[in-house]
RNA sequence: GCGCCCGUAGCUCAACGGAUAGAGCACCCGCCUUCUAAGCGGGCGGUUGCAGGUUCGAGUCCUGCCGGGCGCGCCA
């Protein structure tokens, strides 16, 4: 029943390995197509490449200046955030990284870097320290700047170009057309959907996809039991649904629309008469309420993949004469699984793939006994389908007992791309539903679990999403029916969304308190913005002045949560910056004697709302505007 | 037995190969005449499972152990 590939995950083991990899920017030549000017706006907006851009330019010229030696690769030169606010607005680790090639001590290369840097505009301050490190501070006027750039880039802002306009596929849910969604899929499902947004904020062309298990065994045994309810909705007492069917209560339903569209047509026909077709009946209910229960979180994929589709255009077959052609395909005996019950293990030839050409421990068998395809086959099909629609990245969301599969499914990529294609595969550990933190038990309408429907019914899409993006996917992840509708900074959708509510409140204010005020973002961003001066003002225009950054290194290693986790950083500095203003008159945000300095805040805290507001749309949360 | 994933404060978890490993909870001490105290500030708390290795620099990469999860020929 775990027979999904929806279950809940893991972040990327490939993160470190992916093809995703941004390519330093190089300078812009045609400025016409929307694509380039795209891009040079993502350079300008994302200001620590802008910087690195500056400092290599600036490591050039050393090296023209006989400074450096040529020939030096520039490739592991780092600008980045200083972990430490105190060392400065961005740190450099170039001098390190040159050091052994360049052969000179890293202090040396820093310290005449460093005596460059400070020529540069913006730079209030440039010093090296530790090993080699060198610290930009840059002017406030910049950071004056960087607000009002986030008030006029509105809901664009963060949004970058590293892909290019790339094609990606992220294959997600793809949950067994046997029941309803569980809690299980659900966070498939969130880290799938908040995946591709993502990457669709960084400029990929993202196909969201669904691929249908509508082929095997399972679906047999789902007509089987939609027939048996099928028999019921007619008059017939069932007494107890024999193992081995699916005992779920929402097959009722299944069973009640097909007697009413075919009278008693089936009650009399043999099996494999009515089979087929309550097969196909049941399958296409059993997707329509899954669609259903997607739509309720907000999910709505592009591409439907049917599997029985595939087979019936003997598209397994084609993609197996493939590989055949290759030599890839052979029939052969595999060894017995060690330290597992080999009690009815027996040798058999079987048809193989030879996987273990591209990194698999074991070949993997393609047909089963009774000359069927097995599920990899048709997988394997599918996913060369993918890759001839034009996807050369494919993202799989799989629930973690599917771990065992990854390898077998990449091998198969590389062999029938060629290696011209890769996949990567995110496993989402489980999500143990608690209610105060006791586990809740099953449910009896699906049969098993608790249904995703049960769930966001009771605490809303909004929490359900965002609490499954508040993990790592290869962390499991207690989700407490209780805890996430909490009204406190302990419940992190509370805590962020409070924070935009509160935004609103003051823009709400602020027309009564300081008259004539315009509240409209572009209007704000003319603001005198460099009468904000205080130092956790400050780090707030930082925070959000790296929301790109954030997004794109977000995007890059696949890791949605890092969303969530931003959030709660720019909630928890906006939250101290009102609770400062209580202590501190001076620094409320509404200051009727004086509406310049207003005017100021007001547009600091129209900017957090509007990066709270972006992030959530990324996660694929409503921000709400009033909590009362 | 083999493969994949995980192991960080008492608890739940962060950390782009970088500087003194960070939050929240719990515990202790503070902050509401004023824009939502549904909040904020401070204190306490660590040999990043163990041992090696690579690197200028390792929680992060590599190897080997220990512990936990998942998987391991005709289920999908």
């Amino acid at each position: 029943m775990a027979a999904t590939r929806g279950s809940p995950g893991r972040g990327g083991p490939s993160a470190a390995g992916g093809r995703l990899h941004r390519r330093d920017d190089r300078p812009l030549r045609h400025a016409g197509t929307p694509q380039a000017l795209r891009h040079l706006c993502s350079d300008i907006m994302n200001f620590y490449k802008d910087f690195r851009n500056k400092i290599v330019t600036e490591l050039e010229a050393m090296t023209t200046a006989g400074a450096l030696p040529a020939g030096l690769d520039y490739a592991n030169v780092k600008v980045e955030p200083p972990r430490d606010p105190d060392h400065g607005d961005l740190a450099t680790n170039a001098a390190m990284v040159l050091a052994k090639t360049a052969g000179q001590k890293p202090r040396a290369i820093a310290e005449a870097l460093a005596e460059r840097l400070r020529a540069l505009p913006d730079v209030e301050a440039v010093d090296v320290a530790g090993p080699g490190f060198v610290n930009l501070r840059l002017v406030p006027g910049f950071w004056a700047h960087m607000l009002a750039t986030v008030l006029r880039s509105g809901t664009a802002w963060g949004e970058g170009n590293s892909g290019r306009g790339r094609k990606v596929n992220v294959e997600y849910v793809s949950a067994n057309p046997t029941g309803p969604l569980t809690v299980g899929h659900a966070r498939g499902a969130v880290v799938g959907d908040a995946l591709a947004s993502l990457l669709e904020k960084v400029g990929f062309k993202v196909c969201r996809e669904y691929y249908i298990n509508d082929a095997g065994g399972q679906v047999d045994t789902l007509a089987r039991s939609a027939y048996l309810r099928y028999r019921e909705a007619l008059g017939e007492r069932i007494e107890e649904i024999p193992s081995g069917l699916y005992p779920g209560e929402y097959l009722k339903d299944v069973g009640q629309a097909l007697s009413e569209r075919d009278g008693d047509r089936w009650i009399d026909a043999p099996e494999d008469e009515w089979l087929p077709e309550v097969r196909r009946f049941a399958i296409d209910q059993m997707m329509e309420m899954i669609k259903r229960d997607l739509a309720a979180m907000g999910i709505e994929h592009e591409v439907f993949a049917s599997e029985r589709a595939l087979v019936e255009r003997h598209a397994v077959e084609e993609t197996v004469a493939f590989l055949e052609s290759r030599g890839l395909i052979y029939t052969g005996v595999l060894e017995p699984p060690k330290g597992k019950a080999p009690e009815d293990w027996e040798p058999r030839p079987q048809t193989l793939f030879r996987s273990t050409e591209f990194g698999d421990d074991i070949d993997r068998p393609i047909r089963k006994s009774d000359g069927s395809w097995t599920y990899f086959a048709a997988d394997m099909a599918y996913h060369l389908d993918k890759y001839r629609r034009g996807h050369t990245t494919l993202v799989n969301i799989w629930g973690a007992d599917h771990g065992g599969y990854v390898k077998r499914m990449q091998a198969a990529v590389k062999a029938l791309t060629e290696e011209k294609a890769e996949l990567r595969v995110l496993l989402c550990q489980l999500v143990k539903l608690l209610r105060a933190g006791e586990p809740v038990k099953m449910s009896k309408r699906s049969g098993n679990f608790v249904t995703l429907r049960e769930v966001v019914d009771e605490v809303g899409r909004g929490v359900v999403r965002f609490i499954m993006l508040t993990r790592k996917n290869d962390a499991s992840l207690d989700f407490d029916l209780e805890k996430v509708v909490e009204q406190s900074k302990d419940n992190p959708v509370f805590y962020v969304q409070y924070a935009h509510a509160r935004c609103h409140s003051v823009l709400r204010h602020a027309g009564d308190e300081v008259p004539g005020l315009s509240l409209d973002s572009t209007t704000l961003a003319d603001a005198k913005l460099d009468r904000l001066t205080d130092s956790d003002e400050l780090a707030l225009i930082k925070l959000l002045a790296g929301w790109p950054r954030l997004l794109e290194g977000a995007a890059e290693a696949y890791e949605p949560h890092r969303v969530a986790f931003y959030l709660q950083e720019v909630a928890a500095a906006f939250h101290g910056l009102w609770t400062k203003g209580k202590d501190d008159a001076s620094l409320r945000f509404l200051l009727p004697d004086d509406p310049e300095l207003t005017a100021a805040r007001l547009a600091m805290v129209r900017a957090v709302q509007q990066v709270i507001a972006a992030g959530l749309e990324v996660m694929g949360v409503e921000p709400v505007e009033e909590l009362r």
